[in-house]
DNA sequence: ATGCGTTATTTGTTATAACAAGAATAAGCA
DNA sequence: TGCTTATTCTTGTTATAACAAATAACGCAT
């Protein structure tokens, strides 16, 4: 119970919910995210090297907010430090994106059952809207849209399971293989029968967590593969 | 296949492997170790304010690395900020207890599993070494010591599993809950049966990945029930 | 032309100063 | 004593300069 009373009725419930509180946006605040945009897009290729005061002047800023956005990036381990210090896009593995892979089977594949519980009906039709849009753009050859579609469509399965948490640690994973989702369809549609995105769709309306989990669970698992080729191989291979 | 060709048969192998690369330590990364480990023994206490200023002074380092640091755990969500930019322990609501709970199940479970396979006999060894000295320790009334020994032995099983994404996730689940975690033995010891440790570690040795999985989850789900208490309820209480 | 040593430039790192915005304190008045 | 106003101090933020180390560029000798 809150000693503190209210000051008049109008500020019980949340009304007043509409005033978000207004984001401070730092310098820092300002390139990490564009960084961290940058990098999920998949405009920044595994091994480019992110030096510090180019970079700030290509920002407009000084060296103290570039830096931060460099560190911050690094302890998600979106960035890497070299030996002297400079930062660069990491470069995956293979055993780095099977870990990834399986780390998401579980998150996401949690979040889908979640999601079966707590979506909104607009949530719902949201993900259908988009894999439509996803699955019109890969027609159409237009992979990047498809690649950009297909992130975001995870995602929002994740945010209407209504787990914060869980949700920015997978964001956090989709950020480390934005440099390389480029190649996500260089071998094709990996779904020859019904994509699961629509089994997903299908098992939120029928509030199913367990269909859902199990149909994300496959799409994650079966739908990476074209990445494996792409990631550095486990010997130390050239550069 | 590597083109470049090895220069004497002494490098072949990996012959050299004692030469571990010297960890280039800056002023920023050990303050940020610094507050990582005093986050995680229970050094800060939910809701402290850490100034620039004044902590910067404490270290003898100026503010840029301070504020470095600061920012790489704000990244990580083991401090937040508050309106005015300073750094502040976060308060964990119950919502956010039980969902990293759940996400440990998840993760530390799927862990325990590949440690049932990968597991070196003096891991498992370590395990069990560090359990019995955990359990003297909290019939000894040495609380504090116990909990480390908890911890430690979670994340000793985590690392067991060989995968390293998975274990840096834990890690810092583990450093947000740091806060909270000397009540982890108020309500007294949760288990009156046999520890689920000691299943874990049965599990470990019969190679039984679903066991000892289980096992793991069993200990997460119930052992942190002290902490509910002492986490942030969800109406918005007085401080 | 090629290899080597020297100089210049660029790199990350760190401390410091300047700035604006709050918070705390002191002063003044009723 | 209680309340309001001014002032001082402290806060986070940002740019800049100085430093050392590493790289790049250049010239020279073979």
């Amino acid at each position: 119970m809150s000693t503190r009373s209210l000051k008049n009725a109008e500020e019980s419930e949340d009304a007043h919910a509409w005033a978000s509180p207004i984001a401070k946006e730092n310098l820092g605040d300002r390139a990490y995210s564009a960084l961290r945009e940058a990098l999920m897009g998949g405009q920044l290729k595994p091994g480019e090297k992110l030096r510090l005061r180019p970079m700030s002047k290509r920002f407009g800023i000084s060296a103290t907010p570039m830096r931060e956005a460099f560190l911050r990036l690094v302890s998600l381990d979106a960035l890497t430090l070299d030996a002297r210090g400079t930062a660069m896009v990491p470069e995956l593995t293979q055993s780095e994106l099977i870990e990834i892979r399986n780390i998401r089977i579980d998150l996401e594949g949690r979040a889908a059952a979640a999601a079966a519980v707590h979506a909104t009906a607009a949530q719902i039709d949201m993900l259908e809207d988009m894999h439509t849009r996803l699955s019109r753009a890969f027609d159409a050859g237009d992979h990047a849209q498809a690649i950009d579609l297909n992130t975001q469509f995870h995602l929002l399965l994740c945010r209407a399971g209504r787990m914060p948490i869980l949700l920015e640690i997978v964001e956090n994973l989709w950020v480390r293989c934005g440099p390389l989702l480029s190649h996500l369809y260089d071998g094709g549609n990996p779904f020859r029968e019904v994509h699961p995105h629509l089994t997903v769709i299908a098992g939120l309306r029928a509030r199913d967590p367990a269909a859902t989990r199990t149909a994300i669970s496959y799409d994650i698992e079966h739908g990476g593969q074209g990445l494996l080729h792409h990631a550095k191989s486990i010997s130390g291979d050239d550069v």
